[in-house]
DNA sequence: CTGCATAGTATGGTCAGACCACACTCTGAA
DNA sequence: TTCAGAGTGTGGTCTGACCATACTATGCAG
């Protein structure tokens, strides 16, 4: 009985470079060796090196792009919902998990990082101001929906980041991403659209004036009702 | 200005799984086409479809093996923690999260959980009869380190999944093993082990104990201490 | 010397074709 | 009926090639 669950030979490369990162001698902004290098060193095939750079590819971990110099190749950068928004959206379309699911663990997070305590008095004071702005640009009537789809996406995520825990804001951004289809699915015309954006509108403000006069108490409890309000109606 | 940012061949196959499973063509247990039939169908090489079936793969949404047979090739499977493992892992490697992030995470994931009535009465009776078994057998004294470490982490996740939130059942799961080898290098030898899983035994029993007699905030209090007393120790 | 078109070079992206180990399926002999 | 062996299809790996791209170095023209 050998313990010899076949050995993937992109996991080789894979786990060299996770040490590397492990040990700094990888790290944001680096540009990896080139895919026929790391080849080369490792003495396996390019095409088993693709397999481990189209991983940290998708995970979030990488970015590439051709041509040469110091902008090319693969560079390290950090993106820590990409993986995670993909390994969910996919499991929602494979049915593994669903949209409920999803809103529940969405409310649990927001409404928990809404009431911490920020680790960042400075920067939350920030988040605040930045979230102003962004709550005036979605009051632009012209604003096209998937434009405010992107900045309300911002907006939660920057309030969430108050909290100070990129784990926590991660698996929010991915939450809100995997679901993104199907919202904009269950809301197809612009007609029954607009006295939804009425509300949103009307929610954020009153999420906004809690946090800013700092009762988290309480913008905790409208972003719980905001977000149940929001899937309720895509029904 | 084209909206073209490089359309990746894979993506093609990867949306059109996505789609079939979406639309339920592909579910639970059935087989891919071979990867050989995938090409042909949407005229890309063989290369690009294994792009797309590594990605579904280290996603844990199907499993590959060799050979032929119906339990052969790319086999639908439903792992939701495996993608979300591997992105926490690789993020925590290059320094994007931190312990501290995935810790704070875990208690708030598993304290929700036990607080949560659950949705399914019969499921969760069932939960604590085998929560029970596990922590008889995580009494035995020539248990193996890492048989322990097993037995814990399915004792905590069949806790957690009495929420019945696949979502957080998963994430809770992911944050474990990303930090799994951390744990691991940090209390090295037996002798300083043996201390540290007598506290932990009692912890589980209090923990099951809560739970049995429906004392559901009383057990998160006590997970919570569990968790913060055992990463307390590994710094 | 400066400015700029051009050739050179290295990158990832894609493809084609080959061989392997493996696991099942079929076949035919005992 | 049994079962060894050939047959077939699978993913895993490798090789080598070509492409578009983006930077870099060259060298000509001013």
């Amino acid at each position: 009985m050998p313990i010899n669950p076949a050995p993937r030979a992109y996991q080789i490369v894979l786990q060299a470079i996770e040490e590397d990162l492990r040990t700094e001698k990888l790290s944001l902004g680096d540009q990896l060796p080139g895919e026929r290098a790391l080849a080369e060193q490792h003495g396996i095939s390019r095409a088993s090196v693709r397999d481990a750079i189209r991983i940290l590819d998708v995970m979030g971990i990488i970015k590439t792009s051709t041509g040469s110099g110091p902008n090319s190749g693969a560079v390290i950068v950090s993106n820590p919902a990409a993986g995670i928004s993909q390994a969910l959206r996919l499991h929602l379309a494979a049915k593994g998990i669903n949209v409920r699911e999803i809103v529940e663990s969405r409310i649990l997070l927001e409404t928990w990082a809404a009431q911490m305590t920020p680790r960042d008095p400075i920067q939350a004071q920030q988040v605040i101001e930045r979230t102003a702005v962004l709550i005036m640009r979605m009051d632009d009537a012209q604003l096209s929906r998937e434009s405010f789809h992107r900045i309300d996406a911002e907006f939660h995520v920057l309030l969430a980041s108050m909290a100070g825990n990129a784990v926590v804001e991660s698996m929010m951004e991915s939450l809100r991403n995997s679901i993104s289809d199907y919202v904009a699915a269950s809301i197809p015309d612009d007609e029954s659209w607009q006295p939804v954006v009425k509300v949103l509108r009307r929610q954020h403000k009153a999420i906004h004036h809690a946090f800013a006069t700092g009762h988290r108490e309480r913008a905790a409890q409208l972003l719980e009702e905001h977000i149940t309000w929001f899937y309720s109606q895509t029904h």
